[in-house]
DNA sequence: GCCCAGGTATAAA
DNA sequence: TTTATACATGGG
C-alpha cells in the first residue's frame, strides 16, 4: 500500500478493493458516520477523520504521515491485501464463493480492543440503529470533546460508575454488563493488551469471565478488536445463513481468515434475506 | 400493537 | 449437558 500526503491529507494507491459503505454499515462498527458527499466521519483512538472515495484512491481528510502510520494504517489494515485473501478463501473453500465475490471491498477494522468489547456487549439481542444510538449516547455522555464528536470513553471512565449512572443511554439490562466489563478490564484482570497473541482459547476464556460476555461477544472482541482474523462470531442472521446457503461451512473450513469471510457472509445474507428464508422454514 | 434485534444469565429438565 | 425463558428498549 502506497500514499502520499497531499493539502487534503493522505491520498491512498491501494491495490486491492477497499469499499467504505460496505466496510462501515456491514455491521463490524457502529461509529462512522455517513457525509452528504458520501464520505464518512468516525472517530479511532481520540483522532476524528473523514474519509472519502475518489477514482481509485480513498483520501483519509486532515491526516498527515504520522496519523498515517500510528492510527490509519493499522485501522484500516491497508497492508493486508484483501484480493488475496479472497482469493485464498475461495480456493479454500468454494461454497463462500457467491458472497466473497459478490460483495465488494470489506476490509475488517482493527478497532480498539475496548471499544469492541463495550460495542459488541451492546449488541446483545439488539438492532444495528438502536446500538448506535447507544453507543453515540455513552461517548457523548463519558467521552472526550473530539472535533465535531468524543472519543470512546476508556474502562477507566466507566469502572467507578453504577449501572444506573447509564440510564441516559437507554441501554436497558446491558448497562450492569458494560460496568462489570469496565471494572474488569480496568483493574487488570481482564487483559485485553495480551489477547494480540495470546492463544484463542485463553482469551475466550478470559472474556467470559465478564457478566454479559458470553461466546459471540468474545468472538466479537477478538475479531473486531484483536484483530485476530481467525475469530468466527456466529450470531442469528450467521446461523440462518450456515443452515441454508452455506451448510457445511464452518470456521475450520475457512482457516485463517475465517473472520474475513464471516463478514462477507454475514453482510451477504442480511443484503439477500429472501435467499436465506428459503428452506428456513422447518 | 406486534415482532424482533450481530445474546446471555438463570433455572429447570 | 441441553433446552426454555426473561431481559430493556425501540426500530420497522
Amino acid at each position: 500500500m502506497k500514499y502520499e500526503i497531499t493539502a487534503r491529507g493522505a491520498e491512498i494507491i491501494l491495490e486491492d478493493a477497499f469499499d467504505l459503505k460496505n466496510t462501515f454499515d456491514c455491521g463490524q462498527c457502529f461509529r462512522w458516520t455517513e457525509n452528504a458527499d458520501g464520505s464518512y466521519t468516525g472517530i479511532v483512538r481520540g483522532r476524528q477523520a473523514s474519509v472519502i472515495s475518489e477514482n481509485d484512491k480513498i483520501i483519509i481528510e486532515g491526516a498527515d504521515s504520522s496519523d498515517m502510520e500510528n492510527i490509519w494504517k493499522v485501522y484500516f489494515d491497508l497492508d493486508n491485501d484483501y484480493n488475496a485473501v479472497r482469493k485464498e478463501l475461495a480456493e479454500l473453500c468454494p461454497e463462500v464463493c457467491c458472497a466473497v465475490e459478490s460483495i465488494d471491498g470489506i476490509r475488517i477494522l482493527a478497532q480498539e480492543p475496548w471499544e469492541a468489547l463495550c460495542s459488541f456487549i451492546i449488541s446483545q439481542n439488539n438492532n444495528i440503529p438502536r446500538i448506535r444510538g447507544i453507543v453515540h449516547r455513552l461517548c457523548e455522555g463519558f467521552g472526550e470533546k473530539c472535533g465535531s464528536g468524543y472519543s470512546f470513553p476508556p474502562p477507566e471512565a466507566l469502572a467507578d460508575l453504577e449501572p444506573e449512572d447509564l440510564s441516559g443511554l437507554r441501554a436497558g439490562f446491558r448497562a450492569r454488563y458494560i460496568i462489570d466489563a469496565a471494572r474488569k478490564v480496568s483493574g487488570g484482570e481482564v487483559n485485553l493488551e495480551k489477547m494480540y497473541s495470546a492463544p484463542m482459547d485463553e482469551c475466550r476464556k478470559e472474556l467470559m469471565t465478564i457478566t454479559g460476555v458470553g461466546a459471540k461477544v468474545a468472538e466479537c472482541t477478538l475479531l473486531y478488536g484483536l484483530h485476530r482474523l481467525e475469530a468466527f462470531p456466529i450470531d442469528v442472521w450467521m446461523k440462518k445463513a450456515l443452515a441454508t446457503l452455506f451448510s457445511g461451512v464452518s470456521a475450520d473450513s475457512l482457516g485463517r481468515y475465517a473472520g474475513i469471510a464471516q463478514q462477507y457472509i454475514f453482510h451477504y445474507s442480511r443484503l439477500n434475506p429472501k435467499l436465506v428464508e428459503v428452506n428456513m422454514k422447518e
